[in-house]
RNA sequence: GGCAGGUUGCCCGAGUGGCCAAAGGGAGCUGACUGUAAAUCAGCCGCGCAAGCUACGGGAGUUCGAAUCUCUCACCUGCCA
């Protein structure tokens, strides 16, 4: 995240631009590796395991590094793991639940969709997406004890960070979880084979299951290939990258919403966000340098944040869900008067923050604080309002029996509630019946 | 298998019969300041408008009264085998 990376002397622009970004935390032989991209086009790897739905804001920077490789002139292999999202891969955390095969097909159908999203699938350096669960279903067992495992040594497999760590907790280590690394190690000497990839992307976190494979290669092949990993991000502060105190930041809209996702960026905190910027911005350098300088001048702007919220949530949900939530933000933030705002762009914007309907006779603040959820109980919504945190159409109501009047409502039937400065929802009031 | 200790609110942790809805810290929420940031300061922080209700691992007791005592079940930790 520093501009303190050191930058080994026989390097190439790729990677001097990665270093640049913070975007490199290990790779094998980093002079070979830059000789090798120099030499030609190079086909590379990342993969992106079904162990939810949808990938989230945290597989975004590899993703985006792999868009990064490719736009520098090298063939991206997507891989989606069918065959290690059956197994998991050990986490300090414990050992996994094992998912149905059905349950992982389907994931692996969503993450493979997100996947394609991010990279070029046409021109010279085309992408292509593959799965592990073609080369490692068909194979048998004595195929995978003879011709793959007569490669690893115990002694090496047992080193293993995170595989010494769980063997020496309380909760153990199944086989099958033990056995990931080859499974890993053999997708990469599989695409080595089959499309010649000589380069594996990853995270941090993954550094030991990518050398896996770069040893099988030379062990199987008598070849060279190399790992490349990416920092895990972190916040100023120290704390995870990547979650609300509403959970994980989804790439799917239905998890996270685009004005969610949108306000995730936005209220990134000045220590980070050039840092941020330099992961998942496609900005040049002249200008995120210059948005570097914004935050330090003016800091009040918040230059850098708006950019970076634009562009990531361009990025991930398009220039139409981009706009409509910038509106929303403006419309429910901004110093203007809600009765400005058109209808229409009004209950997008309420829709984004979490529009709800209500029917019956007229509610009273405390009931319109529970509805909309912004508040978890009777007790704790006349708590907010005693605070002063409850308002309705941006006016502070202090008494808990309050009841909006008909000319309260906007456009005859909706209402924007909001809790503090940020947690805001709608509630419409003019349902069909 | 035996012995000892432990299980308290979102988390850590005090509390050994009434003054306990439960100290203190963290997290979180609100206000002030500001920039939808950070820091700081202040208030709040089980449910209920209230009366009150529900809570201290589960269950059963003792007592006018239990987080605190007894029995029992479950789980965790340490020592011994």
């Amino acid at each position: 995240m520093s501009d303190e990376n050191p930058v080994p002397p026989t390097t190439h622009p790729l990677l001097e631009d990665l270093h640049w970004r913070g975007l490199i935390a290990q790779s094998t032989d980093e002079p070979e590796l830059a000789a090798a991209l120099s030499a030609g086009p190079v086909s590379f790897y990342g993969g992106f395991d079904p162990t939810a739905r949808s990938l989230h804001i945290g597989n975004l920077v590899l993703l985006l590094t792999m868009r990064r490789i490719q736009e520098a002139g090298h063939r991206p292999l997507g891989l989606v793991g069918g065959a290690t999202g059956l197994i998991g891969d050990p986490r300090m955390s414990g050992e996994r639940v094992l998912n149905g095969p059905e349950v992982v097909a389907q994931w692996v159908a969503q993450i493979q969709s997100q996947v394609e999203k991010y990279l070029d699938f046409t021109g010279p350096f085309a992408a292509r997406i593959v799965n592990n669960l073609d080369w490692t279903a068909p194979m048998s067992a004595i195929d995978f004890l003879r011709d793959v495992g007569k490669h690893f040594r115990m002694g090496r497999m047992l080193s293993k960070e995170i595989v010494s760590a769980r063997l020496h907790s309380d909760e153990g280590l199944s086989f099958t979880e033990f056995s990931y690394q080859i499974l890993q190690g053999m997708d990469f000497l599989e695409l080595h084979r089959r499309y010649g990839c000589v380069l594996q992307v990853g995270g941090n976190d993954q550094w030991g299951n990518l050398t896996s494979g770069t040893e099988l290669i030379r062990k199987a092949e008598g070849k060279v290939a190399h790992a490349l990993t990416t920092p895990l991000i972190t916040k100023a502060d120290g704390t995870k990258f990547g979650k609300t105190e509403s959970g994980t930041v989804w790439l799917d809209g239905e998890l996270t919403s685009p004005y969610a996702f949108y306000q995730f960026w936005f209220n990134v905190e000045d220590a980070s966000v050039d840092g941020y910027l330099k992961v998942f911005s496609f900005r040049t350098r002249a200008e995120l340098e210059a948005l570097a300088e914004a935050t330090a001048v003016r800091p009040h702007a918040r230059e850098a944040q708006r950019a970076l919220a634009a562009e990531v949530t361009t990025l991930v949900h398009g220039e139409a869900a981009t706009a409509s939530v910038m509106a929303a933000s403006g419309a429910l933030f901004g110093r203007g008067d809600l009765g400005d705002v058109d209808e229409a762009t009004l209950e997008a914007a309420l829709s984004e923050a979490g529009l709800h309907e209500m029917t019956g006779p007229p509610p009273t603040v405390v009931e319109l604080l529970r509805a909309t959820g912004l508040a978890s109980s009777s007790s704790d919504a006349r708590r907010t309002i005693a605070e002063g945190g409850a308002n309705i159409n941006n006016r502070r109501i202090n008494d808990p029996e309050h009841m909006p009047s008909p000319e309260d409502l906007l456009f005859g039937r909706l209402l924007v509630v909001r809790r503090g400065k940020r947690a805001v929802a709608g509630v419409n009031l003019g349902a069909r019946p």
